[in-house]
Order: structure tokens, then C-alpha cells, then sequence
DNA sequence: ACAAAAGTGTTAATCCTACACCCATGA
DNA sequence: TCATGGGTGTAGGATTAACACTTTTGT
């Protein structure tokens, strides 16, 4: 059908900047890659127009889903911004609202059904000087905006356990945090750090097995959010 | 002129929520009652559609503009966010980018040239329980989130500068931190930190006149912009 | 036994809070 | 002189950073 408008108007969609962390390759975030002009062949976040009755959020969790399978209910979405720039898309205006997401270690890309290429792509190779213009559109300033809102929800809000399986060990946690912030954390402290923050973990009882070393305690989400006072706290980053 | 699009489209407005610290009144954001439907009489913030080739924020500054005059260039607008809801207006679907605006407490509202009402409201009438209902579309919750966000950005940056007059002393800095926060400061220890923390503030050398007690020193935005280590981080508030 | 990783103890530095106290002005 | 607010001094508490040290496992 065809739409008509006495103002001028704009296309609004959607994007996802999903996160995940893994021990090898390190902070990653997920990517399309264009078969179609414009910027055929960059690097695109999943997205797309939102439903006419449609919500923001929910069509950006769908989004989410069709990429990645990832259909959990509790999974928050924030709000990174929303792009409006009037020659972001050649095509025609489009007000992109992207949201940040954390997915745990084992969330695998399912190509889209329009057999894009869907993959998970370390931050750095996409920030890092080597990595520039790979990304379409302005998806760039995107990824250092979400890239930015992430750091910094780690150091107040729990948001970081999003990134790990439902049971992990206080390593595993710490080794998610120095993926996000590129920096070694000192262990003893950040055990102390989080065991001590009250609501943060939930002990299993439950010890890790395999691994070198002592086995660790397993723990689980606690529920609560905040984490007061934050971490880290430090300006060299 | 007439618009066709084959895809469903939405209209994208810039809204500004300004606010404004005085002795008397406190915490007040500018306002404007609306004189049409829908939501006759209720009050909504300045706002208004994007221009065609117009950039977001540059639309936000202009509506400040028309209805304060106030056109300073460095003045800076924070996103607060896009609010997209599907039935947010009930005449089109329409995006608004809400952006945060502090001005000075000399700033006064200026009738727009469609003869509207325009003035400071506290937000304490607002978003109290009295003050219920009084906004229209969905501004109460665009003010609850300006609200949580300039509050938090008290904390960290240099915020709270954009509520004064160029020349301020250090006493009325600390009223803009207490009206924003509702909250009493201990004024030696504020006193100490903001002038420890290098940057923030750039002495004058000149002395208050009038008012009761000793004078007070006349202090200049410094041009720092963060705040480190924060300031306050309590969590009774 | 040794290496490796988990987890605890300890100390010093930093920063904030509370509040005492002196300073400089108007009434 | 007294009240009022500006500004500094100081002691105690909370939190962190650095690092030593013990615990518990695999090799």
C-alpha cells in the first residue's frame, strides 16, 4: 500500500547492539554483513523497521531473536540513543533507536532468513584503528556509544552477569569485566568486592570442576541491580 | 505539499526540557499550556517537528530559542532519550527526541509567536502527587527521566555551572546542587571539594557585595567538565 | 612436591562526614 | 556587640589498592 503525509516524515527502525564475551576472542559484538547497497559488504547491526503498531523495544527484541534464537523474556534491553542525522541513510531519513544487549558466552549467530551473513566480531578489530570503516552507515558511532554505555553500566548495575551462563565462578566473572574494560583486575580484591555487595550473587554451594587450581565456588545471579558502592572507581581507564 | 512513502512512516518532533534553579522557587522546567487539542490546557514541553534536512538537536536548540531567546552556542544539549510508544500522540504516530537543557536563573519564557503559554513550573508540582495529570502525551515520564538524569550528571560533570550566572560563588553553586537534589550539603565540605577538584571552577579574585556575613569569593566555570571523584555519592537519596 | 588458581588477611592511602572553629561583614 | 554566612582544621569512618599468605586441587 501506499502512505501519504502533508509533513515531512521519516522511517523509524530499530537496532541491536548485541554483546557477548568469550575467553579467546575477548569482547565481540554482533554484525550482518550487507549483501545490498548502500555500504554493500560493511558491517551492519541487526535492525529493521519497527511495526506500525509496533513497539520500539519489542521490534528491536525481535530483532534480537531472528538473529540469534535468543527469546528470554528477562533479557533487558537499554537504550543507547537515537540516531536521527538527516543523511544517515542515503536512501531516505531513518531515526535508528539502538538498544545494547548482553547474551551469555554460548549464544551462537542463526543466519537471517534473508541469508545475510550474521557473525560475531571482537570490538577491537571494529574500534581499533585497523578496524575503521567497516561498519555502514553510522554504525560506528553506534558501537563507540554502546561500546561506552557498557563500560559504564559495569562498574554500577549487574549488568555484566548477562554475559555469563546462569552458573559461573567469580573468575569468570572477573574475566568479564577485564574484557569490557581492557584491564587486569586484581583477583583477591574483585572476590571480596563482589561477594561482599549484598543481593549481587547467590552462592550455589556448588564447586566448579575441571580446571587448574583450587575449584571455585559456583554462584548465580542474586537478583539485585545496583552495585553500591560501584566498581572499579579508577581514572586511568 | 503532499508525501507518499511505500512504508508505513512516523513524524519526528525535538522536544526540550529546560530547567532553571532560583532561590525562591527552586527546580522549575519551562512549559508551554497547550491551547489545542489534544490535551487542551494541559501543559507540554517546547517542541516541534524536525525540518526536513535539520539536524535533531539543532531543531531542540531552536525551540529553546524561540521560547527563551536564549541562543547560546555553548550551551549543550544531553539526550535524554527517543520516545516512540505507538499511541503516544494520538493523531499520528510521532518520535520525539527529548533533549535536557540547563539555563540560567535569569532566563525567563518568552510567549511563542502562536500566542501560547509559556512558563517555569516547579517540578515538585509535577511529579508530586498533586501535580498529577498535568502533562500531556507522555512528558510526564520525559520529565521523570530528565529529572533522574540531571541529577545523576550533578554527580560527575560540570553540569550544574549551566544553572548560574557567569560569576557565582560557591554558595550558590551549592543551592543548585541542594534544589536539584532536595537535599541539605554540608557547606564546608562542599565548599572543600569543589574548589580541590582541579579545573572546575576558575577564581576571580572579586568578592560578593551585599548579603549578610563575611563576602563571599566570585568563581567562573573553569572549563572542566568532570567531576572526579564524584560528588555526594550517597545513597539515601 | 610443585604449579596454579581460589580465597582471606593485613596495611596504608584516599576520600568523605561531621562538626568545631575562626573570619569578615551588616545591622 | 551580635548574628550570619564564608571558609579552614581536624578526627574518625568507609572503601579501596597492593600484596602477602593460606587453601585446594591437578600434574
Amino acid at each position: 500500500m501506499t502512505y501519504t503525509s502533508d509533513f515531512p516524515f521519516v522511517y523509524l527502525t530499530a537496532d541491536v547492539v548485541a554483546f557477548r564475551v568469550r575467553p579467546g576472542t575477548g569482547l565481540s559484538v554482533l554484525v550482518v554483513k550487507r549483501g545490498n547497497a548502500p555500504y554493500r559488504g560493511r558491517y551492519a547491526f541487526p535492525g529493521g523497521f519497527v511495526g506500525e503498531r509496533e513497539d520500539v523495544e519489542r521490534a528491536a527484541r525481535r530483532e534480537l531473536r531472528e538473529e540469534t534464537g535468543v527469546r528470554d523474556r528477562a533479557l533487558r534491553l537499554l537504550e543507547i540513543g537515537a540516531y536521527a542525522g538527516p543523511r544517515r541513510d542515503p536512501r531516505h531519513r531513518t531515526v535508528s533507536v539502538a538498544f545494547l544487549a548482553v547474551v551469555g558466552p554460548d549464544t551462537t549467530a542463526t543466519a537471517g532468513s534473508d541469508a545475510a551473513d550474521v557473525e560475531w566480531l571482537p570490538v577491537a578489530e571494529l574500534l581499533g584503528a585497523r578496524g575503521r570503516a567497516r561498519l555502514a552507515f553510522d554504525h560506528e558511532e553506534i558501537l563507540t556509544d554502546a561500546h561506552l554505555l557498557l563500560r559504564d553500566r559495569l562498574e554500577s548495575t549487574s549488568l555484566g552477569l548477562g554475559l555469563l551462563p546462569a552458573e559461573f565462578t567469580v573468575a569468570e566473572l572477573r574475566q568479564v569485566y577485564e574484557a569490557v574494560w581492557d584491564r587486569e583486575l586484581d583477583p583477591g580484591n574483585f572476590q571480596r568486592k563482589v561477594t561482599a555487595t549484598a543481593g549481587l550473587l547467590r552462592d550455589t554451594g556448588k564447586l566448579s570442576v575441571g580446571g587448574r587450581g583450587r575449584p571455585a565456588g559456583l554462584f548465580r545471579a542474586g537478583g539485585t541491580d545496583e552495585i553500591w558502592p560501584p566498581m572499579s572507581r579508577d581514572r586511568d581507564r
